[in-house]
DNA sequence: CATGCCTGTCATCGA
DNA sequence: ACTCGATGACAGGCA
């Protein structure tokens, strides 16, 4: 009864990077045409796919790959579809990433729209090609160089267009939060997606100190956590808050070809290391710094996994982020990446989200950002490595950034391969996410001030997010004083120590509201058991009382004789019998009753002892005697109470 | 002005 | 020996 309801814990583990993975391998197979199971042939050009992966993505594919079911599938696709619009959709079907360019992007576009590429169309071509192909498009308003939530909330305190747009997002925060919390959420969606971003890492606390796990998942939030890594957080922000003035400029500085030694590649160097503030930069277009609130529908919105547990319930919505990436090359990525966060309003902050990221992509052909774009920078676009991550990171694009893509990114390629992936999310979340930066820009702007006193050749927001190795390679390769060294290495410790207290505070706070969670749970769970041994006594009660009525009954109608009660005795001469409890009492009201029932009484009270009706204690005027039983001749101990010694005494006498 | 909260920083410890 | 992360303690800012 009682068991039926009390259920083991469910907890649900999510890879983040399965998907990621399954679709990886789809495409290696289908490189080495294995497992391929369609070919699409398209202007004498065929292309081996795999039927599942084209018919989910295509509805084109979807119509015509339900309808034939044999193997050797041969599909010909209409004459508007060309090759040239048809290999990038086909390379979007099994990396998300779609390679564009300003030429082909019409063709694709047209492809696309044929075949019903899904989630790409609106998602993608409805915004960008206005942008390409708009030629009212101004270049002012360009510079999309804030990201930090506290220069996104003194921009906004600038910037009346600002509070407008904060205003729009202000009613889907959630009335609750703190007035400081809710300004930095209405602020910049991006730092809010960025701290969803870092609820990806969050689990490393886990792993770190087993005691947070434990009350993590005594508390069910091992699949519903949504922690942060404040450090790749803050690194992020405080690199991307030095919007590039001249690329080139910083391009032909000196010390981008020492930079080229770390392994960075002349354009990274230059995105890295010489990307001086331009204060007219941060103020002049106060309007990107958040959205863009005409473009509020460009996104579909996708549907949100969901993850399941017994107790608590976990979060009831996962929305997904799209990032938009860029390639060191002449073509643009545009990749959706289904990530799992928490929001309050997962439509609503994705819209944001959303705005955001094509708001900034909107600026790309004007800003320093497009300029990688340039082909003279890189013919092939290649892979993303950690490098091209890190300096990525330090772009002016603060989608780039914020949305933490790019951070998990670098983290993953850091820690092992660029393939092998941060291995899962477990993450809880807790409002401490949003706020972390509040007062951080007061100390950042000071270092800032310091680092340009002591006429750093590089940006000190970018020391902490560098590796150890990257570091001293860094370090050695310039030629610091004695005081740059050592103002270097104590920014680097301090934004380090900073970081590693925010986590720290986080945790503590995680852990005592798991604790919370915990004493409430056993509070019900208290209350839950005492509930059920009140009804189990007064089933006991009960079940007591209607043996007594029982026994009366039986005891008046049969009117046994003391021979028989004796053999009723001896079958009944169990600790458990019902009877027990009523024989002390019984054994004197009726007319059966007498020295006989003695045996009776004391054989069925030897074992639990004379127990009161409707009571489980023993009653203490009970005594070991000899009692001698007439029908064996041999005498027995047994537990007999005062009462029922008394008794046959006055009756002798 | 006192108080509580938040955050940065330092010192220390253990890995 | 050195680095790094975690964490307690302290101080300052702020509401």
């Amino acid at each position: 009864m009682t068991m039926s309801r009390c259920k083991t814990s469910e907890f649900t583990f999510q890879s983040s990077v399965h998907s990621t993975h399954v679709l990886r391998c789809l495409d290696e197979q289908r490189q080495k045409d294995h497992l391929c199971d369609v070919t699409v042939v398209v202007e004498n050009r065929s292309y081996r796919a795999h039927r599942s992966v084209l018919a989910s993505c295509s509805e084109f594919f979807s119509a015509r790959m339900t309808k034939h079911t044999g193997q050797g599938l041969i599909i010909s696709l209409p004459d508007e579809v060309t090759a040239e619009g048809f290999e990038p959709l086909l390379q979007f079907a099994y990396t998300a990433k779609l390679l564009f360019t300003k030429e082909n992007v019409l063709e694709i576009h047209n492809c696309a729209t044929v075949l019903g590429f899904k989630n790409l169309d609106k998602a993608c071509f409805d915004f960008i090609l206005p942008k390409f192909f708009d030629s009212n498009k101004g270049s002012s308003g360009v510079q999309k160089n804030q990201c930090c939530k506290t220069k996104c909330w003194k921009a906004k305190n600038d910037s009346g267009l600002n509070n407008d747009v904060a205003n729009v997002t202000r009613n889907d925060s959630p009335a609750t939060q703190s007035p400081k919390k809710q300004e930095a959420a209405n602020t910049c969606s991006p730092c809010q997606a960025e701290t969803d971003a870092d609820t990806e890492t969050e689990s490393d606390y886990s792993s770190l100190c087993p005691k947070y796990r434990k009350f993590q998942l005594a508390c069910g939030k091992a699949q519903s956590n949504t922690d942060t890594e404040p450090e790749d957080t803050e690194s992020t922000c405080s690199l991307n808050c030095r919007p590039c003035s001249s690329f080139e400029k910083c391009k032909s500085e000196d010390n981008v070809s020492s930079k080229t030694s770390l392994g960075l590649t002349e354009e990274e160097a230059a995105m890295y290391f010489c990307c001086p503030l331009t204060e007219q930069s941060s103020k002049e277009t106060p309007q990107n710094l958040c959205l863009d609130k005409t473009s509020p529908q460009m996104f579909p919105v996708a549907s949100s996994s969901s993850v399941k547990s017994s107790y608590p319930p976990p979060h009831p919505y996962l929305p997904t982020r799209e990032v938009v990436q860029i390639r060191a090359g002449n073509e643009l990525t545009v990749s959706e990446c289904k990530t799992e966060t928490v929001c309050p309003n997962p439509s609503k902050e994705r819209s944001s989200v959303e705005m955001e990221v094509a708001n900034q992509l909107s600026a790309w052909p004007d800003t320093c950002c497009s300029r990688i774009l340039e082909p003279s920078l890189h013919s092939q676009a290649v892979e993303m490595k950690s490098s091209e991550l890190r300096w990525l990171k330090q772009l002016e694009c603060p989608f780039l950034r914020d949305l933490g893509a790019v951070d998990a990114q670098v983290r993953c390629s850091e820690t092992t391969s660029p393939s092998e992936e941060c291995s899962y999310i477990s993450s809880v979340h807790s409002e401490e996410d949003s706020d972390s930066f509040d007062t951080e820009g007061d100390s950042e702007s000071y270092t800032s001030e310091q680092a340009r006193l002591m006429q750093l050749p590089f940006s000190v927001d970018g020391i902490v997010a560098l590796s150890r190795n990257d570091f001293q390679q860094m370090v050695k390769t310039q030629q610091l004083t004695r005081e740059q060294l050592d103002f270097v290495h104590d920014v680097r410790r301090r934004s380090k120590n900073r970081i590693a207290a925010r986590r720290c505070r986080k945790r503590k706070l995680d852990c005592i509201h798991n604790l919370e969670c915990e004493i409430e749970r056993l509070w019900n769970e208290k209350e839950k058991l005492t509930a059920e041994k009140q009804h189990l006594d007064q089933m006991r009660l009960k079940t007591r009382e209607n043996y007594s009525v029982l026994y009366d009954k039986l005891c008046a109608e049969a009117k046994l004789q003391p021979e028989q009660l004796q053999v009723f005795a001896k079958y009944t001469s169990l600790g458990e019998c019902p009877f027990s409890a009523h024989l002390s009492t019984k054994a004197q009201l009726y007319p059966c009753s007498g020295p006989e029932l003695q045996p009776l009484a004391s054989c069925l009270g030897t074992d639990t002892g004379i127990y009161e009706p409707g009571t489980s204690t023993r009653t203490d005027n009970t005594r070991n005697l000899p009692v001698y039983n007439p029908h064996t001749g041999n005498s027995k101990i047994m537990s007999i109470s005062a009462d029922q010694i008394s008794k046959p005494e006055t009756e002798n006498s």
